[in-house]
DNA sequence: ATTAAATCGATAACAAAGTATCGATATAGA
DNA sequence: TCTATATCGATACTTTGTTATCGATTTAAT
């Protein structure tokens, strides 16, 4: 469910989930330090292959790295963060104010890459009209008048399984075109809208099965 | 960095991630209509290929499906409820209560996928000693004590990214045999320790540099 | 009872992703 | 200045995952 997408220039799908470990890996060096970062030390870090590497990275850096030397860090962060879209910002909504919506709502990080979340929305009658950490809660029948009025782009779906669906036929016809859904179904959507599926179920199905294998080894 | 396990039990690691879906659709029908269902019918539902359906089922169904009708419905759903782990409950605690951790420790869907979360653990003050959703809040140094008598194997981090690694390290101490990592740093683990990441930032990535892929082309 | 249609499972072809190798080149140290 | 070495980038190879094809089988309809 998450390889469906095709790869677009020149990266794919596996290799653009790689980019951002990548960044936040040089970030975190000591800039005095490591004013030159190379692919093999990068590899070490992240425990990945190093011609891997060196491979996803010239797909993203525009002056390549020197022999030697490596890559120039400083260079390598703003094209890094330049190809994952981190300086142009996407407007968003989200849908379903629960735990999980407020922490989304509440949690700062997404603005350093280049996604904005303007507001809520909600069914709970509760709950429309208050704030979650600046974000205003909104009832459901204002959803598709904003978006259109304020050309948002990305929406987040943050109900429960049940409910998914008909809140992404909402979206759809809101103009909305990237959907970041994290009911843990299967949506259905016209082919220009774009479905990013995060599905913890599924996630810790993965880790789950991997532990059983691995208790079972020992 | 999804990708790095190695496929057991005949599944790759992209199949084990379909599982759930597959699950949760078969699921969702209507009992009394679909006693039976087919791989044709399933790979429709969720756009995948139809042969990559049956070949995934094929890895997980013990009876396997008869020609013309397809699988038993009811069967389908305890195989791959089984595979899946479902059944066997494994025990969990989480560090970070803060927006996402409390998000973690209310939703009530992670018992039916087999991880019971026992209680959080966090540094500050002010929490500790609370509930969440009836599960405590304790201070970071009663977890390894409380891991090894519990015999907790799944440790949950969500603190701060520059926190990450020590809590980490405070985990393998425990005995924690596999970590889900919701910090955006890749985790230095022994051999022997697991560890799902679950980078929302790296998805996000994922989604937004489609998005503008897919705005450019129109 | 016989035939037609749908589906399965297996095998084979294909595509994508990852890894190893090799020559070229820039830097650091002798 | 010259030489040794680390790294790059390109090409070739290997592995893994996906998709197409084909015969076999079961059911439903004639």
């Amino acid at each position: 469910m998450r390889n469906q997408e095709k790869d677009y220039s020149g990266v794919s799908v596996q290799a653009l989930w790689r980019l951002p470990y990548y960044l936040n890996y040089i970030k975190s060096l000591d800039e005095a330090k490591y004013s030159c970062i190379s692919a093999p030390i990068i590899a070490k870090a992240l425990n990945l292959n190093e011609v891997q590497v060196r491979k996803d990275l010239a797909a993203v850096s525009n002056s390549g790295g020197k022999p030697k030397t490596g890559y120039v860090a400083k260079e390598l962060i703003s094209d890094l963060e330049e190809f994952l879209g981190y300086n142009s910002v996407d407007e968003a909504i989200l849908v379903g104010v629960g735990h999980l919506g407020k922490a989304l709502l509440s949690y700062q990080g997404f603005e350093n890459c280049g996604l904005n979340i303007l507001m809520g929305f909600d069914k709970d009658e509760a709950i429309i009209g208050t704030n979650v950490c600046g974000k205003q809660i909104l009832p459901l029948d204002k959803l598709k008048d904003l978006c259109w009025r304020m050309s948002v782009n990305v929406g987040i779906i943050t109900v429960p399984a049940k409910e998914a669906q008909m809140i992404c036929d909402m979206l759809v016809e809101a103009g909305i075109r990237a959907i970041w859904n994290f009911a843990p179904v299967h949506l259905h959507v016209p082919d220009y809208v774009l479905v990013q599926n995060e599905n913890l179920a599924a996630s810790l199905a993965v880790l789950s099965k991997n532990l059983t294998e691995s208790l079972k080894e020992k």
